[in-house]
DNA sequence: TAATAATCCGTTGTATACAACAATCAGTGA
DNA sequence: TCACTGATTGTTGTATACAACGGATTATTA
């Protein structure tokens, strides 16, 4: 079985690392660590009680991830994103799972396979049709996203493609649910929901009769809503801080 | 001006950790490290003369890139990569590059900025034309092949994809050039570079045109070239030590 | 003989010590 | 007053010391 799976209080072996990885990432998009900014290593250590090496070794790996740069004259920073950066992060994770959404389709997956994804658009689905949506079901309308976008690219079976899109979503705000929170404020906010379980169920539909081409075209269009819902969200700086890692966009200066 | 690029015999700050980064890579693309293996630390220690503290940075580094695998227990292993993963390396490869095509199209570059990629299409022409073609010209072929994709991607003017498809280049089987040298030995070797070069000139002039879906049909094309490549490989093991990365490939059994 | 328990060795992850470099600031001279 | 030089401080990159854990080997018992 699977260790220590308790209450997770697992202590593996790379404790420290784990640590220093997670609380950086969250300083990083708090805003804690100004964009910009060289990360003074000395002062992590102070603040996480966490000695260099493993810090050293979060960095390289956020550097990997894109959330940092490593300087030539040694250190890394915070990095910060254009409104440019984040369309092209968008575009991508849309082409990408433009493809998982066309190799689900061309693979043909059986009934069981497909027995979550159907499972989780009917969620969807219920949780769309209610008059009124609480903080709980857009948190619950969050998950199931989620998970309908995680459950697309393991139909697609490509762990390298898997891996990709994973990498591109940890730039927060090219996630599916970056904008919501934004998006949930507009006034036309339900109709915008209505838009994207549509493409849901016909991204579902398009696999399971194995239309790989309309599967594709399906997925890119869906993720510009979030182009749109960003476009929204940069008009207006006090929007930005509500997304994921806001307060790394730096806005071109408007002519 | 740019630091010391007089010999480019550059000390950067982390020159130990870049030496024992690059050595690492070529140690497993050798097989000198064998897939399915615990990475030895002390053993690259004594072999590099390098700490563990730059060996260790190195390994994560190499476990972004997607070369070794993080050991639950501890330590790193050297991956091994199925022809199914090589197959979805090259068809990402391809879909990314055709996302840059299309965007290089919708761009409408000005002259000046396709002077360049016109040049190496150029060059690929009048190379191509030669009624044989020695080693030298098969590197030169290796070299502007390169160049043509990189150009192309710089064309997309976007720098996260960009940042996306360098990553994915790391697998050295998915490189545009990785079967160069198995196709050279194919009898219909002259067609295939013929057929390679065509997608060249048409990519390039779907982009010249604006013509945004052409071009990222054509380079979607083009990397079919590479995955036909791929099959012959795999039907000789002979050849699979000939192309880069070839010993972390697994085959699976054949029924 | 086979299975289990105990011990030892090797290896990793972490902390820390140290040396080289960069940046800053004070001081001197014109 | 300004420019330039020298020293000083702080910070990084690297090496190493150390402790905990895993795996293997041996010993013990049923």
């Amino acid at each position: 079985m699977s260790a220590g799976s308790a209450t997770s209080d697992d202590k593996p072996r790379n404790a420290q690392t784990v640590k220093a990885l997670l609380k950086l990432r969250e300083m990083v998009l708090n805003g804690e660590l100004p964009p910009g900014e060289r990360v003074a290593e000395l002062n992590i250590v102070e603040r996480l009680g966490v000695s260099r090496t493993p810090i050293r070794m979060a960095l390289v790996r956020l550097e990997e991830e894109g959330l940092v740069d490593c300087l030539a004259t040694g250190g890394f920073v915070v990095r910060e994103f254009s409104d440019q950066d984040i369309a092209d992060s968008i575009e991508l994770r849309g082409t990408m799972e433009g493809m998982a959404a066309r190799r689900a389709a061309e693979r043909r997956p059986d009934r069981t396979e497909l027995a979550e994804i159907r499972d989780c658009v009917g969620s969807l689905d219920t949780l769309i049709r209610r008059r009124e949506l609480s903080m709980d079901d857009f948190s619950d309308y969050i998950r199931l996203n989620d998970r309908f976008h995680g459950l697309l690219v393991d139909l697609a079976a490509s762990a390298v493609l898997k891996r990709s899109i994973e990498r591109i979503l940890h730039l927060p705000f090219a996630s599916p649910n970056a904008f919501v929170f934004v998006q949930s404020e507009l006034p036309e906010s339900r109709e915008i929901l209505s838009i994207a379980q549509e493409h849901h169920r016909s991204i579902l539909e398009a696999i399971e009769h194995g239309e790989g081409g309309r599967a594709e075209a399906l997925a890119r269009e869906h993720s510009r809503i979030a182009q749109r819902n960003l476009q929204i969200a940069l008009s207006n700086q006090q929007q930005l801080d509500r997304i994921p890692g806001g307060s790394l966009i730096r806005q071109r200066e408007r002519a």
